[in-house]
DNA sequence: CCTTCGTATCGACATTCATCTATGCATGAT
DNA sequence: ATCATGCATAGATGAATGTCGATACGAAGG
């Protein structure tokens, strides 16, 4: 076989063939990126992690600067990230501020983290 | 009950009784919110995605600069986050690159995630 | 051998981030 | 009313990040 139709195959030298799927759309990545973002920090892990830990999910941030190491504008940085990407929900008890998790807040990055193929989705 | 003993609570004032719990040791945390980080950017989050929705998980990335509307260097800037961060394998054929997702390395955040109170281990 | 082509690295640049000190704001106590 | 206190914001600063163009490396093919 070593004259086929020139029509044939035309693109066989490309190096991969099918496998261009649809990509995600760029707000839908947008919104994935931005709650891992809110986790990138080791201080905001350790934040989740002792409020998740705590009765009801819930706990005020009193003791948390002296217990991380850091200053008290520095937890409230991390917290405010936290609570614009939706992980915790604040609650003002007279002077304190109490801060809750809302796992709900990671349905979202939980569904990309299974990084099956979609079922009947396929694109290719 | 105008004068008990003054040793009896001395720590009542304080705004949330109990609730302090052990942090999460700061090498644990280091590790997660590395994993978090590679993760933290929406073109990272498309590249893993395509590469889940191709087959077998693996596809070369000779599209994607184009697919993406990003240069090849900053291409092979991200892979290269994902691959320090083990969420992918490199595979060289001949003069392509094939990328492979290893959704082994997504394990510790999904644990991490989960984020019930550790049952029989509560601190307080 | 020399060329070609896919990939990785380098240098530069603008942007974002984590952190601090200093200050403002609202609430509770005196 | 005045003071004290917990939290948020503002401004500054050094480090890290994402992007590009230019260049170097390495394998295939003439």
């Amino acid at each position: 076989m070593t004259s086929i139709e020139p029509t044939a195959a035309p693109e066989t030298d490309i190096c991969c063939a099918g496998a261009d799927c649809e990509l995600l759309p760029t707000v839908e990545a947008d919104v994935l990126a931005e709650t891992f973002k809110a986790l990138a920090d080791p201080t905001r892990v350790r934040l989740l992690r002792y409020l998740a830990e705590s009765d009801a999910g819930t706990a005020c941030a009193c003791h948390l600067p002296d217990a991380l190491g850091i200053s008290q504008p520095t937890l409230s940085f991390h917290m405010r990230k936290l609570h614009d990407a939706g992980l915790v929900a604040r609650d003002k008890r007279g002077r304190w501020v109490h801060w809750t998790v809302r796992p709900e807040a990671l349905a979202g990055i939980k569904t990309f983290l299974d990084l099956a193929p979609r079922s009947a989705d396929r694109c290719c």
